[in-house]
RNA sequence: GCGCCUAUAGCUCAACCGGAUAGAGCAACGGCCUUCUAAGCCGUAGGUUGCAGGUUCGAGUCCUGCUGGGCGCGCCA
């Protein structure tokens, strides 16, 4: 599979408008003294090398450094600060470098002029909300498929993961260069959803969970019980992708059950539209069966010879392609089990022609990974052995008042996303779910969040963008109002540390943003905006920007103008609302 | 027993295909508003990156083993 790499410096696949960015004018110097050395000798000529140019962590190290003479220490069969000096030697002399350094093993820094450093910005204001934007993905289609819960219940604190991290990756993607398709798997005709309609029955009926009568594994929470009462009341619910009106018969279990599952399907769809997660397509299991394509999937499975009739029940043979042992893919009682339809439904899904298709799960799912991939393989259709993708988030715990809150939607205890949403807001729920590698387990304290209310990571980064604003919106109601051309021809006015390491972090910022969608790791980004709000913070309370200098005061402006831009387009990568006042 | 994830400051977490002296926030302590939003800033303190080996110029990061935690190992989804 091919992905954009992202990290590594490649000339000219960003739009630049003219505007030289500091990496990529260092490695137009490195590729040139690189030359130098090889017609030297001093290298072998045909020797291909990956230069690197990273950010330096410590200040002292310069703005960027590189350590190509380490790496081609041994190719050269020379000691690195040899080389190292060698390369610093042959550098073609540029304004845009104040000065290079060999340090340590053999590390060369560079120290950036400032005035060099600042074209970023023109870089920044003209690209406007695009800025950051790339073509990596060269338009290919991508399916990402996210939350996939079934319409037996509310979505709970888990599915929030899932939905902001999908949806977080999504718009990546979409940043990228990639055609998205978002989608939403769920079932609306299986074992699950005869056991809703027989808890709906149960609650018309007037029994409660206790009652000797209660369906077993029945779902007891409340709402089930509304549900009831809507269906006896004819009540009509309208979700994204089904309307139904109750037929309010007790007796009509095929009409319980499509109200229940429409009504669900509703409340979710309310909890995503309070989450700010939408969906282009909504794909049923009952389709694969409808259309035939499990039966075809099945034919298929047989006809390459994988399969077996053991106990009454055919398999497949999943341990031919690295499954731990082999799955039953159709019961003793003649119904399939979930493993088919997903087989089929990911041969669809490759039919259709997307050529990554990430699947956004919970943990709890993963060995769904093998098996999945075992029977794709088994199909023979020509699909890559990795394929599908999947990002899979670890739990996601709800504690409240110190103690855990249990999920369990047949014990009705719950924490729905809802209520995360109404306690502690939209974004600072987004925030908190996406904020951190999926990898690890996440313990969601409600207390906390709403003690932090006032405090809150995401409104320090919202708060720099009000910031941002109130200065811009002083500015423009000023008798000297800004004037960006006077700002931008004046950018060697920059001259602070402050202003710098700004300067520094804009300009990381396209990079970061491809390093996170080819990683699809979204945390990433909050992370950078973390790092970029602190700085301007740290540069706001050190350097006035409304000073009665003309030229500095412009050019401040335009870096905060620019300072803003870029906090808006990580804000929206998130989804996260960029407030103008606070 | 097997598989996947995980272990970093008191707590919650970062750390860019392996890079230089491991960084933030919260909590603690000390400072900064007669000037652009103090939901902010500056400073102090806090670490044997679970343990033991290995790979190499260099390891929190890669490999092996061990220990602790989570999840999974259905003809459930």
């Amino acid at each position: 599979m091919s992905r954009p790499s992202g990290i590594a410096v490649r000339q000219r696949t960003q739009p630049n408008n003219g505007f030289s960015l500091m990496k990529e004018t260092l490695l137009e110097l490195l590729n040139h003294a690189l030359a130098t050395l090889k017609s030297e000798g001093l290298l072998p000529a045909d020797h291909a090398v990956d230069i690197r140019i990273d950010a330096t962590r410590d200040k002292s190290h310069g703005d960027y450094a590189t350590n190509l003479a380490l790496v081609l220490a041994k190719p050269a069969g020379k000691p690195p600060r040899e080389i190292a000096e060698a390369l610093v030697k042959a550098l073609p002399d540029s304004a845009a470098v104040e000065k290079v350094e060999i340090k340590g093993p053999g590390f060369i820094n560079f120290f950036a002029a400032t005035s060099a450093a600042a074209e970023i910005i023109k870089r920044v204001l003209s690209e406007g909300e695009t800025f950051g934007r790339s073509h990596h993905g060269q338009g290919e289609k991508v399916q990402i498929e996210f939350v996939s819960a079934n319409p037996t219940g509310p979505l709970h604190v888990g599915h929030g993961r899932g939905a902001v991290v999908g949806d977080c990756i999504a718009r990546l993607l979409d940043a990228t260069g990639y055609q998205v398709t978002k989608e939403f798997y769920y079932n609306d005709a299986g074992a699950q959803i005869v056991n809703l309609e027989r808890s709906v029955s149960a609650r018309i009926k007037g029994l409660e969970p206790s009652d000797p009568a209660w369906p077993e594994d029945g779902y007891r929470g409340e709402y089930i019980k509304e549900i009831a009462r809507d269906y006896m009341q004819g009540v009509t619910v309208r979700a994204d992708d089904r309307e139904v009106t109750a037929k309010a018969d007790p007796d009509d279990s095929k009409a319980v059950s499509d109200f229940a599952v429409a009504y669900l399907r509703r409340e979710q769809d309310l909890d995503l539209k309070a989450f700010d997660v939408k969906f282009d397509v909504y794909f049923l299991e009952s389709s694969l069966y409808s259309e035939g394509k499990v039966e075809k999937t099945v034919e298929r499975l047989v006809a390459n010879g994988h399969t077996y009739e053991a106990d009454g029940a055919l398999w497949l043979r999943t341990t031919d392609f690295g499954d731990d042992k082999d799955r039953v893919m159709r019961k003793r009682d003649g119904f399939y089990t979930y493993f088919l339809p997903d087989v089929a439904y990911h041969l669809d899904k490759w039919q259709r022609g997307f050529t990554t298709v990430i699947d956004e799960q919970g943990a709890d799912h993963h060995s769904t990974v093998t098996r999945v991939r075992a029977g794709l393989q088994a199909l023979d259709a020509g699909i890559p052995k990795g394929w599908p993708e999947y990002v899979l988030h670890q739990m996601a715990m709800v504690v409240r008042d110190g103690k855990e809150v249990k999920l369990s939607k047949r014990a009705g205890s719950y924490v729905t996303l809802r209520d995360l949403i109404d306690e502690v807001g939209r974004d600072a729920t987004r925030y908190f779910l996406v904020a951190r590698k999926v990898d690890s387990q996440l313990t969601f304290d409600i207390d906390l969040a709403l003690a932090q209310s006032n405090d809150n990571p995401v409104y320090y980064l919202q708060y720099a963008h009000a910031r941002l604003c109130s200065v811009l919106k002083r500015a423009a109601e000023n008798e000297v109002p800004f004037d960006e051309q006077i700002g931008l021809a004046h950018l060697d006015q920059l001259t602070e540390e402050r202003e710098k390491d700004l300067l520094n972090r804009l300009a990381a910022y396209p990079e970061q943003l491809a390093r996170a969608a080819s990683a699809r790791e979204p945390h990433q980004i909050a992370q950078y905006l973390q790092e970029l709000a602190s700085d301007f913070h740290s540069f706001y309370n050190a350097v006035k920007v409304m000073t009665d200098d003309e030229f500095q005061r412009n050019a401040r402006l335009a870096l905060c103008l620019a300072v803003r831009q870029v906090l808006f387009n990580g804000l929206n990568l998130l989804g996260l609302g960029a407030p103008e006042e606070m």
